[in-house]
DNA sequence: GCCAACGTTGGC
DNA sequence: GCCAACGTTGGC
């Protein structure tokens, strides 16, 4: 199986790429997705080794700002369980979970994040997701997307 | 803070 | 199962 690449959002308020960097391990929970189209690609696609871009959203400037790995497939999210936790869903239960997360591991910034701006002035991504359904929060990458990416995301390197 | 897009809920 | 009401997301 091939390494598929996806795009996760995450509002940096809340949990950005440097709190999974400064994470025990580089590596974190992907926890309270509570969206259903989401929660599938969470459970049924994404499988371990996968490459992940880290989307910063609801913020001055929206960007994908670096990447992660997947190091862990999908497992009940345990904050659907917790009544405190703003995630907590009272419809789930332990025998029957609802919701669903994987975990990630920080890989790298991007030296120039690329911007939500960027890309809607890019004809070649007139088609991805981000631009598309940007609501959605576990969105799929393709290969030359992520190619496109790589390319926009660091300074020239002649010497590469 | 506004508001468009869109997902979810619940009455019927 | 339809659809109106409502809630949430997230760019601007």
């Amino acid at each position: 199986m091939s390494k598929a690449t996806w795009l996760l959002k995450t509002e940096p308020d809340v949990f950005s790429i440097h709190d999974l960097e400064g994470a025990a391990n580089q590596t974190a929970g992907w926890d309270g997705v509570r969206n259903y189209q989401a929660r599938n690609r969470l459970r049924d696609e994404i499988q371990e080794g996968d490459r992940v871009l880290i989307y910063h959203s609801s913020c001055a400037k929206p960007a994908i700002v670096g990447e992660a790995i997947v190091t862990r497939a999908a497992y009940p999210d345990p904050t659907q369980f917790l009544p405190e936790h703003p995630a907590y869903d009272a419809r789930s239960s332990r025998e029957a979970p609802r919701w669903y997360q994987i975990d990630v591991r920080f890989v790298r910034h991007y030296s120039n994040p690329v911007t939500l701006s960027q890309l809607k002035q890019d004809a070649e991504f007139a088609d991805m997701e981000l631009v598309v359904r940007p609501r959605l929060s576990v969105q799929k990458v393709s290969e030359r997307q992520y190619t496109l990416v790589l390319s926009l995301c660091q300074p020239m390197d002649v010497s590469a």
